[in-house]
DNA sequence: TTTTAATATGCTTTTAAAAACATACCGATG
DNA sequence: CATCGGTATGTTTTTAAAAGCATATTAAAA
């Protein structure tokens, strides 16, 4: 019995520093939300993690890279928050586009692959 | 104060089918375990993973796939066993084949990139 | 026709990761 | 100089995945 299926390939991409893993695609999005939000405590609500969960791994990414990501502001008017650094706005892009790249020679790979 | 790290990218590929994964890294050492032991009982043992969890995913390949790679021998002389269909073993070699084709190209793109 | 060891499958227990909770700290600004 | 809400951090609780356990089923071969 023929099943005749339908099979695509997926890959999940992974900046690592010599201490483990630096970026993903869960870090660039959280990135993403600091800078939408403007606090990691909002970035962790809108993406229903724990603030806890959320913290370290902006403490593990500012210590992995070279200069921090995310700029943290303690006390203050609205009592703090956080936003990208430099560093951070580029590690987003550098991220989609590595991605990106990987992605679509995926793709013309993938349509080669027959089951 | 600059830091100078090291980051090196890393993909992990997976092959979905229409119902969600087919094959991954996991999956395709099992099946080589399989193939090696002559038993799911014995891979499961080998890989420190419950035999419960050994035949499930062996279950989800077959089903998963056009035709089963996984055929199982009840009763018998030694209660019977397990070993690789003709496309399991092909399987094993596709899958090595892409991997190898995305990583071959992730590390000519990873010492592009600057951090 | 009894023995054998692996497959098959439901049910219970462990366990490790995440979430949730509690609470101290911070500093601009009203 | 009190308020405010986010950061910082230790402790407890939840929870979902995996492991573990129990037991029925299978068919070749002695």
């Amino acid at each position: 019995m023929i099943k005749n299926k339908k099979y695509s390939v997926r890959v999940r991409v992974w900046i690592d520093e010599t201490n483990g893993p630096f970026l993903g695609i869960g870090r660039i999005w959280l990135l993403e939300h600091i800078a939408e939000t403007g606090s990691i405590t909002n970035a962790a609500k809108e993406m229903k993690m724990s603030y806890r969960q959320a913290w370290q791994l902006v403490e593990d990414m500012n210590k992995q890279a070279e200069a921090p990501l995310v700029e943290k502001l303690l006390g203050g008017k609205g009592g703090g928050g956080a936003r990208l650094t430099e560093a951070g706005q580029r590690a987003i892009k550098t991220f989609y586009s590595l991605e990106k790249k990987i992605n679509d020679f995926v793709s013309k790979e993938s349509s080669k692959i027959k089951f």
